[in-house]
DNA sequence: CGGCGGATTGAGCGGCTTCAAAAAGCGTGG
DNA sequence: CCACGCTTTTTGAAGCCGCTCAATCCGCCG
């Protein structure tokens, strides 16, 4: 169930296309580690990935460095465009990755021509805040097999989803020492964890691809629960976000309440 | 430059009164440490904070808890209600506090009536998440000297602003106990590293009050820098979220770009 | 073949934890 | 007002997890 196919499931076919057409046009091709935004800058444009994952990190002024956040294929990356003055992180890519850049006025149109992206957007972000929280518990409260374990269990989910089809194996992009940056550990230390697991339940971790024999060994050693990532949540998600997008055409005290509020103890107010 | 005024500032007279009203009529109660949230529940109401501080936390099975975020008078705690089936999260009081709760019915006439409310709404969250990050460099990259450091360091800016007007005071409500659930750490070395900050920069961790002589020398422990907190922001901010809520009284696809669109490459696609 | 990024291995150390117990505050009720 | 029980802070000693600093190995590509 990749996150392409949620976010693409939630768009009218005119608004899949108006979308699609406006990623294709402007895509961009980034190098591996390659910066595409740097901490303190102004945000010009929307990111969202095409193919290869992207990483968002933060760092200290000696050079320690922490990965904030992984993004894959059809994921937003950050609406930065629309809230802050100055990005508070950077943006760069894990390998080769190929990013669309969509510009502001571009951005601007595809708000007013779709009205279910502005929705579809805050859903995402929500459920990236929602996967931050989860590593800000692995960083405070877990150890490094567990750190490292829960990695590879949410890499995997987000790939292939839950219940898992079958044969184990998907795409990882990530070195070792990503992997530490990731974790707030040490590359030494990520090569032991990472041994450790192959031992323990088989995984391997090759250049491009990790395989997982058994899953359910990694989860329960990680005590890995996906509920944080809010599957198959997305369409009943995007419903419950609607009241805070919905036209407010009203002008303020314009009169009584309408027949649609009279069940709300509000209505005492106006 | 409390959180609460720039959240008031943004709204207009009309606003701010339905707003305080709202609030005002589903304040609750809670003690030390009880539970407001917890995880997994359906979220009912929306909290908003009214006096003392809130804490957002996740434990695992065995028990280990990490505190995610605070939330200070006049914050919304977040926006499960219009977002998730089940909450990822809990909430609990850090002391003695006071929350509004406002229910659906009531947030949803609340958000007819008041334009500008998602927009600050959307706002809150978005400042919310940028804290996370730098919760989770701390998390990583910190060591507990520095991790308790940047923590005092957010806490004082967050209620005092910055520039600092004055004496160095502000409220403090962490038991030592829950510092160390925020940052990772044990009780007995967040004491030990509390006496450190006292010895070498004077810092006094009262039982409700926060003393920092010396504010620049614990910023400097903490390489602290408050761009996270994009304050003085807020106005231009909510100015730029605005894109995402514009009425999209436009079918699709229902004829040629309207004038203003015509700077945007986007029109060859309609 | 050499160069390079990434993975692996070893030895020693130190920051933080763990466990335990004592001291200090603080609210409550007698 | 003091005594009591509770929470919170403080202190001590011992041990481990993960870090540091190397050096080596491996696979890939020019």
């Amino acid at each position: 169930m990749p996150f392409r196919e949620i976010l693409n499931r939630l768009m009218t076919p005119g608004e899949r296309v108006l979308w699609e057409a406006c990623l294709a046009r402007s895509a961009c091709e980034y190098r591996k580690g390659e910066d595409m935004v740097r901490e303190g800058e102004h945000p010009r444009v929307l990111h969202v990935v095409l193919s290869g994952w992207v990483q968002k990190y933060k760092q200290l002024p000696d050079g320690r460095r922490q990965i904030l956040a992984i993004y894959m294929p059809g994921q937003l990356c950050d609406l930065d465009l629309f809230t802050v003055e100055r990005s508070d992180h950077s943006l760069a890519a894990v390998r080769a990755a190929s990013v669309a850049e969509i510009s502001r006025s571009d951005a601007c149109s595809l708000l007013r021509r779709c009205p279910n992206i502005p929705q579809i957007f805050c859903w995402s972000e929500l459920v990236a805040a929602a996967v931050q929280r989860e590593w800000m518990i692995s960083l405070g409260q877990r150890n490094a097999l567990e750190r490292v374990a829960h990695l590879l269990c949410e890499i995997y989910v987000r790939q292939r989803g839950v219940p898992d089809p079958g044969d184990g194996e998907c795409d990882f992009f990530l070195t070792q020492w990503q992997i530490a940056e990731a974790t707030g550990l040490t590359q030494v230390h990520v090569n032991r964890t990472v041994q450790e697991l192959r031992r323990r339940c088989g995984v391997e971790l090759g250049q491009l691809r990790l395989r997982v024999p058994h899953f359910a060994e990694l989860a329960a050693i990680a005590a890995f629960s996906p509920n944080y990532l809010h599957f198959g949540e997305a369409g009943a998600g995007v419903d419950r976000v609607a009241p805070l997008f919905e036209t407010s055409d009203m002008p303020m005290f314009a009169g009584l309440p309408s027949e649609r509020d009279r069940a709300s103890p509000l209505q005492l107010l106006s």
